[in-house]
DNA sequence: ATTGTAAATAGAAATGATTTCTTTTTAGAA
DNA sequence: TTCTAAAAAGAAATCATTTCTATTTACAAT
């Protein structure tokens, strides 16, 4: 499963661009979630110029592309994850450490079918503290 | 089931204003979620002073207390429903017409247990267009 | 009933993450 | 190489949401 971000990008009819290339292997670095203004205070130590604007539409694009995903958060802030997890799965975040764990099960085939209409997307995460940030200040993220 | 807004609100420690128990009805006529805005609107015409910060703060107060619950959204905006529907469960949304279904199933027991962390809260919502709506504009929002 | 007090509210103002706009540059096909 | 649609910079705007302060109100305790 070689890291062929160049490709994946020619698939979703995206121009594979150094920025759109570094965000994408900065992102595959973190086990932990992101927000916009993160990547470009990163992206920037690489780019003599890089505006955030082209930050949050890559982002957007990259997650429309299913290349990453996007996190909810309660404060209502943009966050995006890479994962390298190919299959249908979800995301269990750490409110603290953003750390996040696949979540290996999603009951949408037995949703889908009671539902009196067309399904278009779903939601599935969890939110809460990993075992260390539980551990080490119990309960308050 | 007789709904006792006031009653509801003690238990919550929250004080059974006028407005409060306004926005409690007000969405509990409705099969649909609402925007602050819209809520906003609506009690101008029974209020003869009423603030959007007002309706923010008290949606917000009445969510997290449990009568009333979020809708995650798209477009990034809030919007909140009334769910008589007392036991846990979760909702399909219809992203044209705003309608809300009840969906009984949450498999969250299993996934609490698979998780290497503290749960705090967990997001499950499915999206899409009822049945009307998707058979009178086949597809697109 | 009356009073006292913490909670709730109005109204104005601020906020700031996100988006839009216009111009310039670039990736990649021809 | 050339061409062209896509991508990006940089500045500016947006606007839903939040904050702030003074005033009012619900309601528990007289």
């Amino acid at each position: 499963m070689p890291e062929n971000f160049a490709h994946n990008l020619k698939d979703l009819k995206l121009k594979a661009t150094p920025k759109r290339l570094a965000i994408l292997s900065l992102l595959a670095e973190e086990l932990s979630y992101a927000s916009p203004e993160e990547v470009w205070r990163k992206l920037r130590r690489n780019f003599a110029s890089i505006g955030l604007p082209t930050v949050y539409r890559n982002l957007e694009d990259l997650a429309n592309g299913g290349l990453i995903t996007k996190v909810i958060h309660p404060n209502r802030q943009l966050y995006y994850y890479f994962c390298p997890n190919s299959h249908h799965h979800h995301h269990f975040i750490c409110l603290s450490c953003r750390k996040v764990e696949d979540i290996n099960f999603c009951g949408m085939e037995e949703i889908e079918k009671k539902v009196d209409g067309t399904v278009l997307s779903h939601i599935v995460q969890v939110n809460g503290l990993c075992r260390d940030c539980a551990e080490s200040h119990g309960g308050t993220p």
